[in-house]
RNA sequence: GGGUGCUUAGCUCAGUGGUAGAGCGUCUCGUUUACACCGAGAAUGUCGGGGGUUCGAAACCCUCAGCGCCCA
């Protein structure tokens, strides 16, 4: 049978026939009308310009750990895959396409220019689904949705209006941030804070004894001032709250507010009020009446002052104002550079200009508070547990959400407008009078992503889909966008399906860096590409190399170098069940009797069952790191280097079955356990050694507790100690490793039957002869027939090594236990071992000291 | 400024009260018929500093220092 495996692993060999191989077969297709239970996850929808990053690799590879040991249990498995529409993004590179040939999106009208972005999707859109499907993610393709399909729009526009009805949108003007490129509003969120190095400059307003001194970051904006504020209690201004001072360049009569909101010990302690180009100012001046005056337009170009700046782009007018009050001597002081936070376009990287105009909101106070409570209530648990106060924090403080785009990609916003300022929702299947027009703004993208856990099961309808694997089970996804999707997902399920939030658990990874810990970026070069290294170890080295690192909530560091050490390992996998095949292992039949066996088969069972038990456990409790870690370990170490070194010689024998059986077993077992997460090479070894059809459909490993055996589990480990002294031994005298030394075991009890066991391993020759040199460990003595006299300074070194380790052993144990502090209160199990400690380190020394005196003298 | 983490071996990180661990890297030896993408052996840590609680602290508390992230 070992014929069907390959002499080695060839990654590239395997994968795309076996991903193509489940996919036929159906695997991962979910059936609503299962009588199984659900376990369903939505994927968080790439967006249709990207393309898969190492984040995305790690995002999946856990959902796909999930969903692929769940469908093992016994779980009707639903993962459901799709992308999202990307709003601006999306809009932005086919502008971009346009561009190249001269073209603007006007130039086109908005029909053909939407025309243009789904026809860019069918041809360049959505590279990301073929990627994930060298990683192997177990998504339900029949089920693929896309943000901008009609039956997610029916869901978007039967929410709009539910919400609408409910009070929970509304239209209003307001400050909101604008990107002067893109020409569309955005969110808070679509706002990037970066420490820029700008200017702060204090200007004298007014005249004589009328005057005041504001300072600001924003002098070009001091044209559309409508009053300088002051805090009411700051003693240098009191006297003047209520009078008026003159605004210089325009020359208009500002009054002096007082206003909680001012800190007077930032700059002069009095600001200038700007309220249609800053939104604290805004909030300041409806509190004082204080008017609008607007003085730049959309693009960002002085606009309206009637002085010489209109026409100047708002950083030319900020140099020109600057200089123009310096000349008129108005300049109190200025300071460059002055590093602050400004808003940035997190699509084109653009300064945000804080605009005022009207908008469409989603109230979300009330929306907010449901996700919150629904956390609170432990209706949604947050893994891990420590990220919750940072969910909190941001719903428990969320503005109201602005959803209007002045794009053309996406939603349109099923509002529409009558002749006399009427204003209509039109659902789903209505229609508006016809003398009433549209309202020309798209939805925010999030406002349809927001759906996805229940718009992609079909709402509104009630589908089956829906009520089999809605609410879904686990989200997966980074940290970074708890406060982007993952609230707005909460704030519209929990409201949508009256009550019930999108998921029973939120699970959150890191991200992934580079192999110091630094942020990747195309500018650091520091970029690993998944699709790279997959070719180059395999999908399977990357996934376990991403899930070994993914320890709840926290980042990971990736290099090269450890995605090369999981490729070993699947080497490893691949040699071992090879080896294991050639000699013999199979599956046929029942297991042997606990006791027919071997210590060697007992102990190698038992730590199957406690591994089994661990990973299960693990795995459950979203602990990727420590379930690869301890597989990692079973395999290589328990399973590789010492099973089956130590069965080399059973092998050799003629009484071998059970042991072959055992094998067999453990193999079958350990390749289940691995395939959640190394799931190409696993089918590949699992088919071969088994024959059965798909580890895919396999059942997850029970844990026998029948098989935990400590007494052989403690042999075991005294056989490897002395294996390991033997081989310190024969190490520290130079002896060959190919060289077989005649030895004889001098040994009590079961140990002794495992004699020429160790000696199989230890290349020794077992047989009556005339010891010349000995290694004692505990009570078993081997003894060696070495040809020439042996390296009396290397044996000493070694002997006085480890003497002086059981020295400071037992000096330690004794500490404690001369301790009356320790006695009386240390719990008695604490106690016996230090004492077992005293007195196994007490025989050390005693034999030791006497193996060195009987050392001739070098 | 508000919040929240982190500091353990050369690097990246596990380790929530009982003799300090892993991966990668380093050094020595090795063509032992699964595997050199391997095997065997070895070296390496006042667990950031200081104080405290405790019989016992890398872990719990206080404090200082440094680094990071989120939000404003």
């Amino acid at each position: 049978m070992s014929g069907d495996l390959a002499s080695s692993f060839s990654p590239a060999d395997i994968e795309a026939t076996l991903y193509q191989k489940w996919v036929s077969a159906g695997y991962f297709t979910a059936d609503a009308a299962s009588s199984k239970p659900a376990f369903s996850i939505v994927l968080p929808p790439p967006n249709v310009t990207g393309v898969l990053h190492i984040g995305h690799a790690l995002d999946q590879t856990l959902q796909d750990c999930l969903s692929r040991m769940k469908r093992m249990k016994g779980f009707e498995v639903l993962w459901l895959p799709g992308m999202d529409h990307a709003g601006i993004a999306t809009q932005n590179v086919v502008e971009k396409q346009l561009a190249t040939d001269g073209k603007s999106r006007h130039d086109l009208g908005r029909d053909e220019f939407v025309k243009k972005v789904w026809e860019w999707k069918g041809e360049s859109g959505g590279a990301i689904l073929e990627q994930m499907k060298r990683l192997g993610s177990s998504v339900d393709w029949s089920r693929e949705r896309f943000t901008m399909d009609e039956a997610m729009s029916n869901s978007v526009v039967t929410l709009f209006k539910k919400m609408h009805d409910a009070g929970l949108i509304y239209r209003a003007e307001r400050i909101i941030n604008w990107c002067p490129r893109c020409l569309t509003a955005l969110s808070d969120i679509e706002v990037e804070h970066q420490d820029d190095s700008g200017e702060f400059v204090s200007v004298r307003y007014g005249e004589g004894e009328q005057s005041i001194t504001v300072a600001t970051t924003r002098p070009e904006t001091m044209m559309g001032d409508g009053a300088v504020a002051v805090h009411p209690d700051d003693p240098r201004y009191k006297h003047m709250v209520g009078t008026s001072v003159l605004l210089p360049l325009v020359n208009r009569m500002i009054p002096i507010i007082a206003d909680e909101l001012v800190d007077p010990d930032f700059g002069t302690g009095a600001v200038k009020v700007t309220a249609a180009h800053d939104p604290n100012d805004f909030e300041m001046a409806v509190r004082h009446n204080v008017p609008f005056v607007v003085i730049m337009n959309e693009h960002g170009v002085m606009d309206g002052t009637g002085t010489e700046f209109d026409g100047m782009d708002r950083f030319e007018a900020r140099v020109a104002v600057v200089e123009k009050l310096r000349s008129m001597g108005r300049i109190v002081a200025e300071k460059r550079p002055y590093i602050h936070a400004v808003g940035h376009c997190s699509r084109c990287e653009i300064t945000i200009e804080p605009r005022l105009s009207k908008q469409w909101f989603v109230k979300v106070a009330p929306l907010a508070k449901a996700s919150a409570d629904a956390v609170r209530n432990g209706l949604v648990t947050i893994e891990p547990k420590e990220l919750e106060p940072r969910y909190f924090d941001w719903v428990d403080n969320m503005h109201d959400w602005c959803i209007s785009r002045q794009l053309w990609w996406g939603h349109r916003i099923p509002v529409w407008y009558g002749p006399n300022d009427e204003v209509i929702v039109v659902g789903p299947g209505e229609t508006a009078p016809p003398d009433y027009t549209q309202d020309p703004d798209v939805l925010d993208t999030w406002f349809s992503s927001g759906q996805w856990a229940f718009s992609t099961f079909g709402w509104p309808e009630k589908t089956a889909d829906l009520a089999k694997f809605y609410p879904t089970s686990v989200l997966v996804t980074g940290y970074d966008i708890l406060f982007f999707w993952v609230v707005r997902m909460m704030m519209m399920s929990t409201f949508a399906m009256d009550g019930v939030p999108p998921f029973k658990t939120i699970m959150l990874h890191g991200l992934v860096r580079d192999q110091f810990g630094k942020k990747m970026s195309k500018s650091r070069g520091n970029v690993i590409d998944p699709i790279e290294f997959m070719d180059k170890y395999g999908a399977d080295a990357l996934r376990f190399t991403l899930a070994r690192g993914a320890n709840p909530g926290t980042d990971q560091a990736l290099a090269e170098d450890w995605i090369g050490g999981s490729r070993n390992f699947a080497t490893k996998l691949w040699n071992a069940t090879r080896f294991a095949m050639m000699n013999g292992a199979n599956i046929e039949g029942e297991l042997p009797a606990a006791d027919s066996l071997s210590a060697i088969d007992k102990w190698i069972l038992s730590r199957l069952s406690e591994t089994i038990s661990e990973v299960d456990s693990l795995l459950e409790k979203y602990e990727f790191a420590r379930a690869c870690e301890l597989l990692y370990h079973f395999a290589w170490d328990d399973l590789c280097d010492w099973y089956l070194e130590l069965s080399k010689e059973t092998f050799a024998g003629t009484d071998a079955d059970k042991t072959k059986r055992v094998l067999g077993h453990v193999l079958d077992q350990l390749l289940r356990l691995l395939h959640p997460v190394m799931p190409f090479i696993t089918e590949q070894l699992w088919t071969t050694l088994t024959g059965a059809e798909s580890l895919v459909i396999a059942q997850w490993p029970v844990a026998n507790a029948a098989h935990v055996d400590k007494a052989s589990e403690k042999l075991v480990a005294e056989m490897q100690e002395i294996i390991t002294d033997v081989r310190r031994f024969r190490n520290d005298q130079g002896i060959k490793t190919s060289l077989k030394i005649p030895a004889r075991f001098v040994a009590n009890g079961a140990i002794a039957d495992y004699s020429s066991a160790m000696a199989f391993v230890l290349r020794l020759e077992l047989g009556e002869i005339t010891p010349s040199a000995k290694v004692e460990i505990g009570s078993v003595k081997v003894e060696f027939d070495l040809t020439g006299s042996i390296d009396v300074v290397a044996e000493r070194a070694r002997l006085e090594k480890d003497l002086a380790a059981a020295i400071k052993d037992k000096q330690t144990a004794e500490v404690k236990l001369n301790n009356d502090g320790f006695m009386a209160k240390a719990p008695e199990s604490v106690v016996l071992e230090i004492r077992e400690r005293l007195a196994k380190t007490s025989t050390d020394i005693e034999r030791i000291t006497a193996q060195l005196g009987a050392l001739p003298k070098a």
